[in-house]
RNA sequence: GCCCUCAUCGUCUAGCGGCCCAGGACGCCGCCCUUUCAAGGCGGUAGCACGGGUUCGAAUCCCGUUGGGGGCACCA
């Protein structure tokens, strides 16, 4: 068996497709059947330059490959529609033939206005046939004619062809319209395309969005009229904003998928994310990697209602398998996006406190400010907000400065170890004078734990702070 | 407007006639732990859209209503 999935090269690589990939990929892999990839590029006004391998890219990233496809070759190649058209003009003149399919002259304005008519009047839309029976010469004579002809398919009256899905059981897709099958450009329209590619290569189960329910009986014709086995459908449920309406770049950033590179989520936990979106482990489980998926996969588990994409969940999930990462794999993981002008090894003695606080790796440069910045400001409002009084706030730094200044070797043992002589000097409870010195060093109330952030700075650093701050208390 | 399709906590879901006065997860709230924030532990909040059937018995089956989504392109 054989299964397929097949991007559109337009613009940014959209959720959808890797969504579409790891159900593609699982069921193959769990069947011992091959996967492909195929470009499809029939439209080519919304062509985008670089588009396909940046689809080819964030694919990889995500852990995916595939069998076949138009960078690694294979028996069916080329896997670029656009460079297969011959083979889709072969098949058009055949339909043409065989009287399946019919010329069509009308314009796109004629088009429009037919359509527009056809919903006031209540009736269902579609093509009125025009075109169908005349001559060149013959539709010439009528309104809403163009030079250069379509191909439509031909379709009969009683074309509502029943499948079963995977998915959803038995459905009955409505009645198909003249449905254009070679555009004026010479290029084939997705409908043809995916019937004689999926043909040619050999795919016996297309995984699909929903959105393609309607479409199914136009495709099922083609087989029929062409006398090839039909491949068995599993129509996915389609991933939706937050209003449930389809997911969208413009509605919600999730949708495209390099957005999640940018927001440094890891490919392990996007992939176990979409995996939850619709599908479910027979033991409840919901961590899990895309192997176990394949283990277990059955489109009995699938669920046919639209799952809200919600950013919350995949959040703790990010945070989880960051904080399973080993301290190289995080450094490393975290590298892209220190704020400037730190490294790794910078932070390296606070890979712990600081990975347990990650849910995104984009979080960083916010939660390392402090320890990029050349000074910070202690603020009086918040020294007010936790109850400290300047005066004693001014005492507590003090006590810091002096103990931690007199340290060597300055280690985080030794720090630790002072801390508790530092309150005990200060007079102050340990809750406040530990407050205070993290103003003091870090600017704001929240950070990890004081002797991790004293060892990050480092002696001249910690000290300059602590007196910066005693000093800015004294008026 | 026409056609198709879907319907369990706010969200993701388990459930496929009795084990369910519905279980788990995220979020939220509370408590514990604790030098802050987290992480972790414990507890709590909240749902079978509605109305008819079928059945000894319905979240589970059927019909309808309502609501959501998708399609109706020389886009995929």
């Amino acid at each position: 068996m054989r299964t397929r999935i097949a991007p559109s090269p337009t613009g940014d690589p959209h959720v959808g497709t890797a969504y579409a990939a790891l159900f593609n990929l699982a069921f193959a892999r769990r069947n011992g059947g091959e996967f492909i990839l195929r470009v499809e590029d029939t439209d080519r006004t919304r062509y985008v330059e670089g588009s396909e391998q940046q689809v080819f890219d964030t694919l990889r990233w995500l852990g995916f490959s595939w069998d076949q496809g138009p960078d690694v070759g294979g028996p069916a190649a080329p896997y670029r529609q656009s460079e297969r058209l011959p083979i889709y003009r072969e098949v058009a003149d055949r339909l043409l033939a065989d009287g399946h399919a019919y010329e069509c002259w009308c314009s796109s304005e004629r088009l429009t206005q037919m359509r527009e008519r056809q919903q006031q009047l209540k009736i269902p839309t579609g093509y009125d046939r025009l075109c169908y029976g005349k001559t060149r010469e013959e539709r010439a004579e009528l309104p809403g004619y163009t030079e250069v002809p379509v191909l439509r398919m031909l379709v009969p009256a009683d074309a509502r062809i029943a499948f079963t899905d995977l998915i959803r059981g038995a459905i009955t897709p409505p009645q198909p319209d003249d449905q254009v099958i070679l555009k004026a450009d010479g290029f084939p329209t997705y409908h043809l395309a995916v019937v004689v590619d999926d043909n040619a290569m050999g795919v016996t189960h297309v995984i699909r969005g929903e959105e393609w329910i309607s479409s199914t009986a136009k495709h099922l014709l083609l087989y029929r009229w062409l006398g090839w086995a039909e491949p068995q459908y599993a129509h996915m449920p389609l991933l939706r904003n937050a209003d449930r309406s389809k997911i969208s770049k413009r509605k919600n950033p999730a949708a495209r998928l390099k957005w999640f590179q940018e927001e440094g989520y890891l490919p392990e936990a996007l992939v176990n994310f979409l995996a939850l979106m619709g599908y479910s482990m027979p033991d409840g489980k919901e961590i899990f990697t895309f192997d176990e998926v394949v283990e277990s996969f059955d489109f009995a588990r699938v669920n046919p209602v639209g799952p809200v994409f919600d950013i919350d969940k995949l959040n703790w999930l990010n945070g989880h398998y960051l904080r399973a990462l080993d301290d190289d794999a995080f450094l490393s993981a975290a590298e892209p996006f220190l704020p400037a002008g730190l490294t790794p090894d910078d932070i390296r003695t606070l890979v712990v406190p600081l990975r347990e606080r990650t849910k995104k790796l984009a979080e960083l440069p916010e939660q390392l400010d402090w320890l990029a910045a050349e000074t910070v400001e202690i603020q009086p409002a918040d020294l007010a907000k936790h109850g400290l009084p300047p005066a004693d706030a001014r005492t507590a730094l003090e006590a810091f400065a002096k103990t931690l200044e007199a340290l060597d070797p300055f280690e985080k043992a030794q720090i630790t170890a002072s801390m508790d002589a530092v309150v005990a000097e200060s007079g102050l409870n340990r809750r406040r004078s530990f407050m205070t010195a993290r103003l003091a060093l870090v600017g704001k109330p929240v950070s990890p734990p004081l002797d991790d952030t004293i060892v990050a700075l480092g002696q001249d650093r910690t000290v300059a702070r602590l007196r910066h701050a005693a000093a800015s208390l004294d008026g």
